[in-house]
DNA sequence: CTTCTGATTGTTAGC
DNA sequence: GCTAACAATCAGAAG
């Protein structure tokens, strides 16, 4: 069971698959490691952080649905602790929500795009900056300090409202 | 003690 | 263009 991770399914690279697109490929999951020493081990931080701050996707309207689903499925399942449980239950519904429902995650979705990319910015910068000086080199720094610099726009608001942002014209459904 | 895994889908980045 | 990897989560499993 371990051995197959990062390909499990044989990386899906035959021809066959090849034409298929990631179908139902378990998703090869992450680092794929684990062979023999690829354990990545802590330094000294908690968790192997290699970078100071590493703009982590952005979640998906599944993730941001999925947030939400914990609290409710949580809710009434509170025995339940299994995660494959939550995901499988998400993904069903997930699937059974009609595409308006999925709209209200897809614009937040979106709207976390946008804020990665200026993550993306700060952290590219950072990364240029890094590359300045030796890293890891001087402690005395105190790591990084700057946090979130890529606030140009002073307009910030945050909506409390709950889904529907804009949908300005959307067709809808008009079946 | 520390890291990984499971399970879901979507998105993003690399080749 | 397609593939691989990763995004959250939580408790257990493995090393």
């Amino acid at each position: 069971m371990t051995g197959a991770r990062a390909k499990g399914k044989g990386a899906a690279k035959n021809t066959k698959d090849a034409l298929k697109p990631a179908d139902d490929r378990k998703v090869g999951k992450r680092k794929a490691a684990v062979d023999k020493s690829s354990q990545p081990k802590a330094k000294k931080e908690k968790k192997a952080q290699k970078d100071p701050n590493k703009p982590k996707r952005p979640p998906s309207a599944f993730f941001v649905f999925l947030e939400e689903f914990r609290s409710t499925f949580k809710k009434e399942h509170p025995n339940v602790k299994a995660v494959s449980a939550v995901g499988k239950a998400a993904g069903e519904k997930w699937k059974s929500m009609s595409e308006d429902e999925k709209a209200a995650y897809e614009a937040k979705a979106a709207k976390r795009k946008v804020e990665y990319e200026k993550q993306m910015n700060a952290y590219n910068k950072r990364q240029e900056s890094a590359g300045d000086g030796d890293e890891g080199s001087d402690r005395s720094k105190s790591e990084v300090n700057d946090e979130e610099e890529a606030n140009e726009e002073g307009e910030q608001q945050q909506p409390e409202d709950e889904g529907e942002e804009d949908q300005e014209d959307e067709d809808e459904d008009d079946d």
